[in-house]
DNA sequence: CTTGACCCTGACCTGACGTTATACCTTACA
DNA sequence: TGTAAGGTATAACGTCAGGTCAGGGTCAAG
């Protein structure tokens, strides 16, 4: 701190690092009360700077203004009695770090555990993500990254979840399919509306567009194709006509 | 933090050193906000409560809630980095906590010796009644329950009296590694075995096996271990072997 | 004699809860 | 079966440490 005798507000309040109102504060609850000079402008002394920066250092402690004014306005102020305070505040915060920090160690374990293992939920194939490397491959890095960005915090309980959805909906298909359905019929339209529904909630913003892409890599990425045909023969084919309807009809 | 599914608002609050007005106001902000059982009642998952956890310590960063709110809700947030990172922030804070309150000791100890007051050094931490407390923390309430009933009470002299004896045992200690003993010798192990019998006295039952939970704990907790290593560098993890050995040989 | 930088007070606003009041729900026990 | 205790809900007002204007005075420089 410059070694000043006098100071003005702003003078004080950026040499120690506050406003000006927290200084009209101080002054007004008297916790910091500085001279006046006629003009009623407050003229703050050097003495008052160190009152201040004893202020400061107490609140930074978390203690309220209030008691600070208490233990600076005691005549007697012992200061071994602010040290053992001080103390003791430090000590707290020590002890509820250490507790913030074990239960974050039990988040981390926890979390280790339950991340997303997706591999063994979807035994090796995991369709929406593969989606979204294939597009990456394609150029399309927005949906890879996004994907990637929405899905890292996915716990068991959401893969599964997702996954249920996922084999509910294409039981659905199958079925529709099986049942010698058109994929333009409404049936076939809605399953797919449902599909892009699912894409866009739990990987990358999915409009018609992009799903027409994903029809068309159904049926032309082997890896795809297997996944659904493996299901019903000509199920792939099926779902890309479907989305097409779907995104003809939505328009 | 305990592992259980679900927690009612009073159950998390005390569980997180929270009130209960606090989550209703994150609830009110739809900072975090449970499920409802049919009565209304809020019930909180363990998710929540890792979203709690999440919310505290950003807080004690001196973050605001809503500011906390944008980061949480973030689709790029990055839950395991942030716990990482946070881990490394508070156990710094808690670094130079402990260095602060080491120089208000030596200020202290000064001041001490030119008044005649001494006591209430020690008011900030005690070590054998948080060891209780961690053992709660990780599960072992038995530790805990028999310590509060027994310590609950005992007098302030009762208390001076452990306090010198673990000090006197300290002192001893610290000069048997000072002194280059192993950790495995007759001397060691001897002050193991005097540390073991203070703690089943006074505090709760404790076996071979309990204690070598306890040497584990001083190494692996920080302030535990800042308050051996205060002592000499190397104490806590001294003291462990010498429980270790110690135990092996009451077999 | 104006302009811009400072200063004043007063009054209302804010964030993050605390406190109090009133009422409902659930459980334990007499 | 009733009732008392204790947990829960909302609602509404209080608090603390300032932030943010608004309206007006002061002062040195051009």
């Amino acid at each position: 701190m410059e070694k000043r005798d006098t100071y003005s507000v702003k003078q004080l309040a950026t040499l120690s690092g506050v406003t000006v109102r927290t200084l009209h504060h101080y002054d007004a609850i008297r916790l910091l009360s500085p001279h006046r000079l006629l003009n009623g402008y407050r003229l703050y002394t050097y003495k008052d700077a160190l009152r201040l920066q004893q202020i400061l250092v107490n609140r930074e402690m978390g203690m309220s203004l209030d008691a600070i004014k208490q233990r600076l306005d005691d005549p007697d102020f012992d200061y071994s009695k602010t040290l053992v305070k001080q103390r003791t505040i430090l000590s707290e915060k020590i002890g509820s770090y250490t507790q913030m920090i074990t239960s974050i160690d039990a988040a981390l374990s926890q979390l280790d555990k339950q991340k997303g293992d997706t591999m063994s939920l979807y035994a090796g194939f995991n369709p929406e993500q593969y989606e979204a490397e294939v597009k990456e491959k394609w150029g399309e890095g927005e949906a890879y990254a996004q994907s990637q960005s929405r899905t890292k915090n996915y716990t068991n309980e959401d893969w599964q979840l997702i996954k249920q959805k996922e084999e509910a909906w294409l039981e659905q298909l199958k079925k529709c399919f099986l049942e010698n359905e058109l994929p333009q019929s409404l049936r076939a339209c809605a399953l797919a509306e449902e599909h892009r529904l699912h894409i866009d909630k739990w990987f990358y913003p999915c409009s018609g567009d992009m799903h027409q892409q994903l029809g068309d890599m159904y049926v032309s990425d082997d890896r795809f194709k297997e996944y659904y045909d493996k299901k019903a023969k000509g199920l792939a084919a099926f779902l890309q006509k479907a989305i097409y309807a779907n995104s003809k009809k939505s328009m």
